[in-house]
DNA sequence: CGCAGTGTTATCGGATTGTTAAGCGCCAAT
DNA sequence: ATTGGCGCTTAACAATCCGATAACACTGCG
């Protein structure tokens, strides 16, 4: 599932813990970063701003709960989503005492699979991730069509492979406008996938067979730019 | 927020709980009725058709866990979307193992904006139980009727088993549009029961094999889409 | 002319999906 | 209780498709 390319940080003291679990979070197309103590983990919270923390509860130096209540108070970290991470029969009343807000609870062991299936979960429905419902669009004789994943050129249904799509897509919501080719990176490909440098010019080229050359424009030293044909 | 008017069922057995939540919920808009048991739970579930039940794991007389199972043997309450609430701490592996058919679980304490939010996403993509009783659904040659769990092709009825009727609906229920794998997974089997990959793609298969190969289409990194055939 | 940036093509690897069979739990009929 | 069938999931393997890359051609500009 490289889809969702979240930023995950464990936070925990013992290596055997981070590796494992970090192991698998990363097969499943997660960006892992660790951290040994929570005041680590704190540090490269911040400096990272990941989407979801796990947090083992007990940790020397600072222990899960502080960390969890000093992430809280860091404004920039405000929607990040906060799970933590304990010993099955560790005292729980001394972890209810923290409402500094964490939105899961998971208890070791787990199986790999659960765990992953839990942050999944919790990534989906975080509140940042504003279910942004991608809208029809109508340039000239061409459609694009985010719901069923395809375009319309000239009355005639075209698929996309993903890439592709995304690309158009990109480039025609803002007809006219240059896009650098260092923004179709980030947008596309996501800050984290680095990709050699003919890539673009590939999609570029397959879109312009599928629908034409002349809407696709080349900005030499800068990017491309979507034109609607008359 | 008063848009929706949906039905909630609390059950607790605590009654500060009830309160608590079952005043948020109403200031949401929703209609809300509460049992303090398991068996009195089953009882309203019965007599009022919720379109959720939000249901405590732990409880005297009858517990979450066998209220739920009951409330799936209950046909009428077939679409009813049935939410866990645990105490933090409680071993999740076991409940998880689990699988009476939850749709999701909540850790208490939760906060009520958390709380809300995750009821109204729940009840969002369940379209059945916010649209009365899910309506006869005629695609050309094919006519879904969800009160039998079979469906019409070509004039020939076909029974399919429960798992690929609720597949076959859902993709169905717009059609052209692509369902993405995650949202398949949410919808039909819920964010608390965990399968593998390949389960979607099984049963996927034997749709296929059953109502012909080019009515569900693979959109390869996102999802599948049903088309009708003209 | 040379360079920098872009266009083009074929190819390879790997991620994603398809397929089959086997296992397990549940229910109904014996 | 035992058995048999059915539905669901999993596992293992095959097939497929996509996307990235490399290698090379082209273009325009100093």
């Amino acid at each position: 599932m490289k889809a969702t390319g979240a930023k995950i940080l464990l936070v925990d003291d013992e290596p055997d813990i981070l590796e494992i679990v970090g192991y698998n979070l990363k097969n499943e197309g997660y960006q892992v970063f660790t951290a040994s103590s929570g005041k680590e983990g704190v540090a490269i919270a911040k400096e990272v701003k990941p989407d979801l923390i796990l947090l083992d509860v007990m940790m020397p130096e600072m222990d899960g709960i502080e960390a969890c209540d000093q992430i809280r108070r860091v404004p920039a970290l405000e929607g990040t989503i906060i799970a933590f991470l304990t010993a099955r029969g560790e005292d729980y009343s001394q972890v209810a005492g923290f409402e500094a807000g964490a939105d899961d609870y998971i208890t070791k062991p787990v199986k790999p699979k659960v765990l992953t299936s839990r942050l999944k979960a919790l990534l989906r429905r975080r509140p940042t991730a504003e279910q942004e419902v991608p809208e029809r669009m109508s340039l000239g004789d061409l459609v694009i069509d985010p719901e069923r994943y395809h375009i319309e050129l000239a009355g005639k249904v075209l698929d996309l492979p993903r890439k592709e799509f995304e690309l158009l897509s990109l480039l025609a919501s803002k007809p006219g406008k240059v896009f650098p080719r260092e923004e179709i990176m980030d947008r596309i490909w996501g800050t984290a996938v680095i990709v050699g440098g003919r890539t673009i010019d590939v999609h570029i080229r397959k879109l312009r067979e599928k629908i034409g050359d002349d809407r696709i424009k080349t900005v030499k030293g800068v990017g491309y730019k979507f034109e609607v044909q008359d």
